[in-house]
DNA sequence: CTTGAATGGTTAGTCTTACTAACGTTGGCT
DNA sequence: AGCCAACGTTAGTAAGACTAACCATTCAAG
């Protein structure tokens, strides 16, 4: 048969071999054609270094500017534990500095650097590349049906 | 500000607070909104002590028959490994009986009760409850949009 | 036949990601 | 002054996905 254990491939329909059951669960074919995503996206930000929470994190410090950590932890929806490490990963790539805050000792100011703009140029060039191989096979109206579809049924389940 | 950290709200926008990068990723509105549903399905199961490979494997015994681990591994897209807690877990609720196959030595036939069969009714009723709360803002024909868009998409990033 | 390769079930372990808990330092409040 | 909350950090948990290796058995090829 057919018992090969490759890294899983996440294809819903295996035809005769998947059962009618699964074929019917929304929930499993979003979880599966996620995870397909997540993989293409994990793999090309590996390629250069990176993970998608040093995207985030350079996002956040790009649009609202400097913060500390507390607050960049906040609007990149990563727990401050996490962000330590993260922080320390884009600090020794130069992308961001990490300096005390004079007004509040507790506090570390995280600022972008020149490199760290670059770099955040580079990751998003990454991400819109991988972004459209996933909707190749849809058109731009089919693309912005399903982005929002997507969202009303998140915004739902957000309460 | 907003530095509370529960487990995650996984709300895609969270307005002025949202990076506008982030905002136009499809991955990671599809990896929340999985996250989402997947959340909500494994609550569900979670408070019959059951979890989603136990519906999967009963589902593929159901639809399929008697058959070696191996099969249902392959069927159930469940790595052989960890398919044996899962019959652990399934055999002491009395769902499965695991019994060797005699003419070979090397493997188990595994078969669905009676009782199997009752699990996976409730296990499906549970999961088709999840699936309309999760599509409740949407029309059916919405939905059949949705689960056709993901389809393509699945098919299309399966190679 | 016999021998080597492949299969079946099992155990163990790795890696990653999400998440929680606690701690020392500092600051705001009264 | 005293207490509580916020900050950054460390450590650790729990679950899922995946790999590797093992023994017993069966199969295929010479």
């Amino acid at each position: 048969m057919l018992a090969r254990m490759e890294p899983a491939e996440l294809r819903f329909d295996h035809g005769d071999e998947t059962p009618e059951r699964l074929k019917a669960q929304l929930s499993r074919l979003l979880g599966m054609t996620a995870g397909q995503t997540q993989r293409v996206a994990a793999d090309a930000l590996r390629a250069v270094g990176a993970h998608k929470d040093h995207f985030v994190v350079l996002a956040a410090l790009a649009e609202f500017g400097p913060a500390s950590q507390a607050a960049v932890a906040g609007r990149a929806r990563v727990y401050k534990s996490d962000l330590v490490a993260v922080l320390n990963e884009l600090e020794s790539g130069g992308w961001i500095a990490r300096t005390p805050d004079p007004t509040d000792k507790r506090r570390n100011i995280i600022t972008l650097t020149a490199a760290g703009e670059d770099r955040l140029a580079e990751l998003d060039r990454i991400l819109t590349t991988v972004n459209a191989h996933i909707t190749a096979p849809l058109t731009p109206e089919e693309r912005s049906q399903l982005f929002a579809l997507l969202t009303r049924i998140n915004t739902h389940l957000s309460q």
